[in-house]
RNA sequence: GCCGACGUAGCUCAAUCGGCAGAGCAGCUGUCUUGUAAACAGCAGGUCAGGGGUUCGAUUCCCCUCGUCGGCUCCA
């Protein structure tokens, strides 16, 4: 057959047998570096057949940022493999902004290793290696890389049945990719990959090596650990550019630089890691934070409940968390012969207020909400600021519910966890729905039940989800609502989980319209997550600039001379009258300097005097983005700051 | 917990190839009295993270511990 019909921009077209899919689409390997070809996506020289339906794969697309990411992996192991010829080499994916590659190496990577390694990347990306893909049997395979033994490895492991798939292995037939000079056509290097790549290493626009640190091999901390390099790529510098600014912006907003140097909070070594201490100016905002929030519950008809910090161990044996989460516990206390546990949840805490008296239908929904102190002993190298701490504190709500009233409570809970979370200025959400995991408890049924009023919820919400399948928890299938923040990273915030475990673990019931006893739903809803959490969430999302109602000081009064202090005195009297937390400067510094301070903890409104200002009765607003509003009369000043506090504007 | 880097004044950072530890800011005391991001001068501030070792002598070299940071694993 000298003619094949394939089908390209949804139209079918007769070419000559031989075609490659990089000639059907007239790709330069630039800007078009891979094809989909029958939706699997393939090298631009792979040969097309009869009725194969072709579509171009470009660089600038997420699928074909991480075929040049995964590209430069290989050629960031090869550098490697030039200049450690010792070094055997684990796996190389793309991930989210990158790849990395892993090597087994007898020293660890410094970062003087990195810097040689990244120049003869360089020059490999130079010399325009051609990538080319190469069938091999099993056995070809193990003879290549008889000297690569985690390749080994992972070519027995191909036939796994449930074996997820990898970019080394994926699919039916193993191939290797060969790197091979353009001038002399010799092989280089080569590596077991399933492809696809860029045709050639010059076709890399962008790239970086980041950093380097140990890593399990296949994830596991009983395997040995490897050496990982991370590295960033992109199709363009501009576009990488623009990542490590993006980068270099986060270091600026991380909460933990902020936190002291606005003098939020700390974590002093003699208390111990992950335990945060909140200064005066910390606590006001996070307590201005959570009135805002227990207002609202309370609104929406939820019970405001306090439990203790520790329990018997009795609470926990019931719920389950000691057979689950023993070594994420801290541990017992032994009292007059009773053995008692820092809490490490809330949830069995407020079923002991449910079980306090025999409960009715007419009741239900019972709603419940605490700002309740846990504790977990979160293992020393994961700790990170507030954002990951041992002691936190969780909005947590728990709801009581008969199944009928299940679908529409979710519902409804959902929509009111959105809307709060926009009163604090988040505006981007997305949502995720975690299924039954492999470990769990229960009926699959009920599971099935769970997840799809939880499906219900999302559905009537429109927010878009993705469906996690098996990352709900042990007890319950979830819905995580993500966030995204000023400069575009995603958080995991609120947690709505359909619990039907402890109803039946602590024997809940309530009396129905009938006479009968049956027993109730319950869902654990927790909005912030940990009000730590979202405080620094907060704290990064605005770099420190938090909107004036949650500002820990929202006005400074700056005198031009000692003589103006008594009327901004006067002004701020009134100002706190209206409940603002305002302030004179009346320090020894020039204006210069009060507005220069003012500036650096980022105060809302400076509000400058002098005598122009006192002979009108009037102040002159500086704002912190250095815009400036001169001679406006006190009362006038007054309202716009009342306003923007009332409304929760952010300026 | 594991791998690695780092730890000098409240903060940001110097210096010492093993020989009495130095600056800016912040603080304190004065002087100056000012219109939108740093007035001037003086003073004070340190077990060089902690412990041990090598050495005539250790902040510097070696070991251990603690802490911080970056990864991995974990995250009810």
């Amino acid at each position: 057959m000298s003619e094949i019909r394939i089908t390209l921009d949804g139209t079918e077209r007769a070419v000559a047998a031989g075609t490659t899919a990089g000639e059907a689409l007239s790709a330069d390997g630039r800007t078009v570096i891979a094809a989909r070809v029958n939706g699997q996506a393939r090298d631009l020289d792979h040969v097309l057949a009869d009725g194969d339906v072709v579509e171009p794969i470009a660089i600038d697309s997420e699928e074909g940022r991480a075929i040049l990411r995964h590209s430069t992996a290989h050629v960031l192991a090869q550098a490697v493999q030039d200049l450690f010829p010792e070094a055997k080499l684990g796996i190389g994916p793309p991930v989210e902004n990158g790849f990395y590659y892993d090597f087994d190496v007898a020293e660890p990577f410094t970062p003087d290793d990195l810097k040689r390694i990244e120049k003869r990347m360089r020059e490999i990306v130079k010399q325009g290696q051609r990538f080319r893909r190469r069938p091999v049997s099993d056995e070809e395979a193990r003879r290549e890389l008889a000297a690569e033994p985690y390749k080994l490895e992972l070519i027995s492991l191909k036939g796994g049945a449930s074996e997820e798939e990898s970019v080394e292995v994926g699919g039916a037939e193993l191939t290797i990719y060969d790197n091979v000079d353009p001038a002399s056509g010799e092989v280089r290097w080569k590596d077991l990959c399933r492809g696809p790549h860029v045709p050639s290493t010059r076709v890399i626009p962008a790239f970086k090596l980041m950093r380097s640190g140990g890593a399990y091999w296949r994830g596991s901390e009983k395997n040995p650990q490897l050496q990982r390099i991370y590295g960033t790529a992109w199709e363009s510098k501009e576009r990488q550019d623009e990542y490590l600014h993006m980068l270099e912006e986060a270091e600026k907003r991380d909460h933990r630089k902020l936190g002291a140097e606005l003098d939020l909070f700390s974590f002093p070594p003699e208390i111990g890691g992950g335990l945060a201490v909140w200064h005066p100016k910390g606590g006001i905002t996070r307590r201005v934070l959570e009135e805002y929030s227990r207002r609202r519950h309370e609104q929406a008809g939820y019970q405001f409940v306090v439990t203790p910090h520790i329990s018997k161990s009795t609470l926990f044996e019931i719920s389950g968390h000691l057979g689950w989460y023993a070594e994420g516990m801290y541990p017992p206390m032994e009292m007059e012969g009773a053995t008692y546990y820092p809490k490490p949840m809330n949830c069995p805490f407020h079923i002991m207020i449910y079980k306090s008296r025999g409960r009715s239908y007419r009741e239900l929904p019972l709603r419940m909400f605490e700002l309740g102190t846990v504790y977990r002993f979160e293992k020393s190298g994961v700790l990170h600021g507030l954002t990951r701490a041992r002691g936190f504190t969780q909005d947590d709500s728990h709801i009581f519910c008969t199944p009928e009233q299940l679908a529409d409570e979710l519902a409804s809970l959902l929509q009111f966890v959105l809307d709060l979370l926009r009163d604090y200025g988040l505006t981007e959400f997305e949502a995720e729905l975690s299924t039954r995991p492999e470990k769990f408890v229960g009926d699959p049924e009920e599971w099935e039940i769970a997840t799809e009023a939880l499906r219900h919820a999302l559905e009537k919400s429109g927010l878009p989800y993705k469906v996690a399948e098996g990352e709900g928890a042990f007890y319950a299938p979830k819905i995580d609502v993500h966030i995204k923040d000023a400069i575009g990273r995603r958080w995991q915030l609120s947690t709505l989980q359909v619990d039907l475990q402890m109803p039946q673990r602590f024997d809940l019931e309530y009396q129905a319209a009938d006479g009968t006893r049956r027993r109730p739903y319950m869902i654990h809803r927790a909005l912030f997550g940990s009000v730590e959490r979202f405080f620094a969430i907060l704290l990064e999302h605005y770099a420190g600039a938090l909107p004036p109602w949650l500002a820990p000081v929202q006005v400074v009064g700056i005198p031009i001379a000692d003589e103006h202090v008594p009327h901004l005195e006067r002004v701020v009297a009134k100002l706190r009258e209206k409940g603002i937390r305002a302030e004179v400067d009346a320090s020894a510094d020039r204006m210069q300097k009060k507005i220069r301070n003012a500036q650096k903890q980022k105060v809302p409104y400076m509000l400058l005097a002098g005598d122009d200002d006192v002979s009108k009765n009037a102040v002159s607003f500086r704002y912190r983005t250095g815009e400036q509003k001169n001679g406006v009369p006190i009362d006038e000043a007054i309202a716009e700051i009342v306003n923007a506090v009332e409304n929760r504007i952010q300026i």
